[in-house]
DNA sequence: AAATTCAGCGTACACATGTAAGCTAAAACT
DNA sequence: AGTTTTAGCTTACATGTGTACGCTGAATTT
């Protein structure tokens, strides 16, 4: 215990490089569910049998990227909201345009979630699920305060949002930019009848 | 040309063992993604090189499989449809019901669909998607004719309820039967929403 | 009856995979 | 200084893969 961890940073390093270049190999035409060790670590440049020294195994480090994609997201829509606090542009509207931005700029990331939500790994739909639910949480909170909503009718119309961003986020993966602004512009249109319904079911005056 | 076309008549009939043996070897643990040929060819009890008799690859066996289980659940819902039309209860929850009864009973079929839309062949997701939009544009159909929305409108409408009620029967995948009660209710309760709040930024009335 | 077609088979090969076993050198600890 | 720990390596093996090649016997055509 000397001046620094010397060692233990370095193994913090290599399980850096293991991440990054699972990361890096993810595209429309790999996912991770056909990645293979070996792919990882010699993109990593390190011997296959070393990838044992930081992972369990392929899935262990799958459910790390998962993470990573998630807390990544959760980050920028976080930041989202700061800007709309400070009186930007409509509530809809930023969500949406950042959101999108997430998925054009970290595309791959995105496609992780997307593919994994629906993959053949249990404990991975899970951990999805999860990432997606904290969004449903934070956003059914705010209905509920903003609106007075009762608890299950903003859980429902939270999910319901949700759902339709995630999706017209899967959809603008195959799209090209100026198709983009047109998905953007369904979905908000969209969030919209979930939004002006939900209330107009709520308020059964006219 | 004598009597009855025997020898065509068994290479469809392999033909079809090797489609239903592929989709025997679905399920919630195994996607077509990471199904062999080999794999396939021995549940058909075929040998391997059999395989190219019928399909130029593993890729052309998958797309006739997303075609099937696309045909089946379009049969399902048109039967939903008369069903509606001979005067039983609730658009959406008849179609709901409907639509929950096809993952129940034809999960496999569904889970292709599931996976591939968001898998890494862009022939798949083509495939997944045109399945989907011939759902969206019936409904849209049906929703113009219906209420008088503008095209536009009634698209973005029956575009959001074909989404979420994919997305319901994804979810319903992981649960137990006692909680697709309750996610069937949610969607059920969506889809009013988006149906409510398209109609009510329809006519700005009150 | 003779010739042709072809669905299905067996063999074979080159290749990629996951991971077990054991070594090495440097770092960390005593 | 001596001992222990360990990240990373090399080698090795058993297993599964896609598919090329050529054969066979029966169905079909001539």
């Amino acid at each position: 215990m000397n001046k620094s961890t010397t060692r233990a940073e370095q193994k913090e390093l290599t399980r850096r490089t293991i991440i990054d270049a699972a990361f890096r190999l993810l595209s429309a035409d790999q996912s991770y569910a056909n990645l293979s060790l070996r792919e990882v670590t010699r993109e990593a440049g390190i011997a296959p049998t070393s990838f044992y020294r930081h992972f369990k195994d392929m899935d262990a480090l799958g459910l790390t990227l998962v993470d990573e994609a998630g807390l990544t997201l959760r980050q920028l829509m976080r930041q989202a909201r700061a800007r709309i606090e400070e009186g930007g542009g409509s509530v809809v509207r930023t969500s949406v345009t950042t959101f999108m931005e997430f998925v054009e700029t970290n595309g791959n990331e995105f496609r992780l979630l997307l593919r994994e939500r629906s993959g053949t790994s249990k404990s991975f739909r899970l951990a999805v699920q999860r990432e997606l639910q904290h969004f449903v949480e934070e956003l059914s909170d705010y209905i509920e305060a903003r609106t007075g909503a009762n608890h299950v009718t903003a859980y429902y119309e939270a999910d319901a949002l949700v759902t339709l961003v995630f999706n017209a986020g899967a959809d603008a993966l195959d799209l090209s930019p100026s198709k983009r602004i047109l998905l953007a512009d369904k979905v908000v249109q969209q969030l919209r009848y979930v939004a002006k319904g939900s209330e107009s079911l709520r308020n059964h005056k006219c």
